[in-house]
DNA sequence: ACCGTGGTTAGCTTTC
DNA sequence: GAAAGCTAACCACGGT
């Protein structure tokens, strides 16, 4: 799968720019660089899709164990919460320090 | 620090029990479940972020190599489009093969 | 109904004026032209809401008809994409245009 | 090659919205319904976007005038909650008139 | 440097 | 109960 897309990709990316090919490479080495970059980002969108679908995944897992799916979210959220507002106090406390020379 | 971080999630796990939460025990098999499951979702939301942060990334190398990252923005964009049509088209086709007896 | 509803909703905005709401005074200026952008919202929200139904009307006359609800909203749906797919691609055009100095 | 992929893709799209394409179905006239079925659904739905737009309008007005978006906006919610609990209070009192014989 | 804007993501609702 | 569409919150970016 991973070849066959990699090659599409390829394709597409010469395919997208404008319909006459030859905008694609009036710079030729700028062209490369950007199908590098834009094929590093889609391998990126795809690991971050696979793991949306993971996280996705667990949470039906979850609901066939028997857990309340939207609760279980909830307490994510929080912990999420909680984790920014531990951090962000970890900042000022550091602020502080800074202040009295305690750094 | 995440060593650190992980012990803070535990507490804060305890910390913020759902009303619903089968586990009356603390100690119990439903909430050594329900942790777990916790566990390997904000393990997955890390990587996620990472992940998010890497494409940033590279946004940034693109702009500093001279390209314009809104116009490259909107090429994965369009790419991505062109995938979703994709899956568009295939599902009206299996649809059609089906309302004929084709499936 | 409509009589009724718009004493309601008269009677509501006064009923919950929001804390930072510049009108001091229940008469005043200010109080008035919430109230009069309040009701133009509500009035579109209503069309809106009319042309929903509207919609899902006609899916129910294909149904009814014999078609595949389903299948048709594939169609629909891939030909939104289209015309997506071609904003993208001017939008991506105008960028290269500018880039090349022709905008 | 991806080339010819798109035009698959292109022709499958084309296919369907074109009125004047008899290819589409050999009956003809369901195709003819179809096509009927699927603009008025398009025309609906244009409709519907376009109030969207003049609602995100009055927003903006609303902003430019110094009113606070978020807040009107949850005014707004909040009033459509207060006439769904009233249309919920009618239809239960309805229930009552009808169970004790006064409808 | 801030505001406003657009785009992305997550949550909610409704449908099948 | 899963899946999709809709809506609302968030965030990052560009303009001023």
């Amino acid at each position: 799968m991973s070849n066959e897309k990699e090659n599409d990709m390829n394709n597409a990316v010469s395919a997208v720019p404008s319909p006459e090919d030859e905008t694609q490479d009036v710079g030729g080495i700028a062209g490369k660089r950007l199908v590098a970059f834009i094929q590093r980002i889609e391998r990126l969108e795809e690991e971050k899709t696979a793991i949306m679908e993971d996280i996705k995944e667990i949470y039906g897992e979850l609901s066939a164990t028997g857990f309340d799916k939207k609760a279980v979210k909830a307490i994510v959220r929080l912990r999420k919460i909680e984790v920014e507002k531990r951090r962000e106090a970890d900042e000022i406390l550091e602020l502080y320090k800074t202040a009295i020379g305690m750094s």
